[in-house]
DNA sequence: TTTTAATTACTACATTTGTAGTATTAAAGT
DNA sequence: ACTTTAATACTACAAATGTAGTAATTAAAA
């Protein structure tokens, strides 16, 4: 998925390559993951020749905003602050984040303010 | 999981009860989930009587942290930050929320100055 | 054009996951 | 003590997942 997205589109094999150097699958193994992938509908592809070329479906953005979500519902309460709220009890961020998330949320609420 | 969590130990029929409203699983289904479950150390149990007593080996706190770091090093560069902002983008925050936020978030900035 | 190399088609197989039935045993009620 | 009930043990089975082999086909190289 990682690589199709940073890729845009790619054949079995360009994926393959890709992947190597985390792991080296079989092609055929990603060819069956990709054709399953296709019956969800979480991939589509073209054929070049006789050569699939793979896309994804949904993009990146959408994936974490919906697998962000899931998060949220499932152990968060369903609210967006009581995950933040984790994580700075984890003391997930560094100073400059810190510095950078107060400034973004700041602009949240001006915007918020506008904007009804 | 969440039964569990939430009534710290429970039996397998204590859980079907529990899940009840939401689905109706026989309660071997139950048994049987709950047995692997233990075999992959995410429950522990000990028998009173005949009866299995079952408990969650890790808190849904550390689960909480646990799947977090997993999502953001899958999907946010491994940045806390770059979820949050995520979230922000989305404008998945209503306005007293993100108050609350900016506090935390001076807060936790305070809290780095003194403590290097 | 014949050989070789790349690519897909089809098949396979073990493991995990989701769900539950049947048989047995032990506890509780009468 | 005997029967009903609750609980586990054991088994099952389909679907999904992870991984890949073999056969067939086509494109490219020689």
């Amino acid at each position: 998925m990682k690589v199709l997205w940073t890729q845009g589109k790619a054949s079995v094999s360009d994926i393959q390559q890709s992947l190597k150097a985390e792991r080296d699958f079989a092609i055929t193994t990603i060819s069956t993951v990709l054709q399953r992938l296709y019956k969800k509908d979480i991939v589509d592809f073209h054929k070049v020749g006789r050569q699939y070329i793979y896309k994804a479906v949904i993009s990146e953005k959408e994936t974490q905003a919906s697998m962000t979500n899931n998060l949220i519902d499932q152990l968060f309460e369903g609210k967006s602050s009581v995950l933040v709220n984790h994580l700075l009890e984890e003391d997930a961020f560094e100073a400059d984040e810190l510095e950078r998330l107060r400034k973004l949320i700041e602009a949240a609420q001006e915007r918020q303010q506008l904007d009804p």
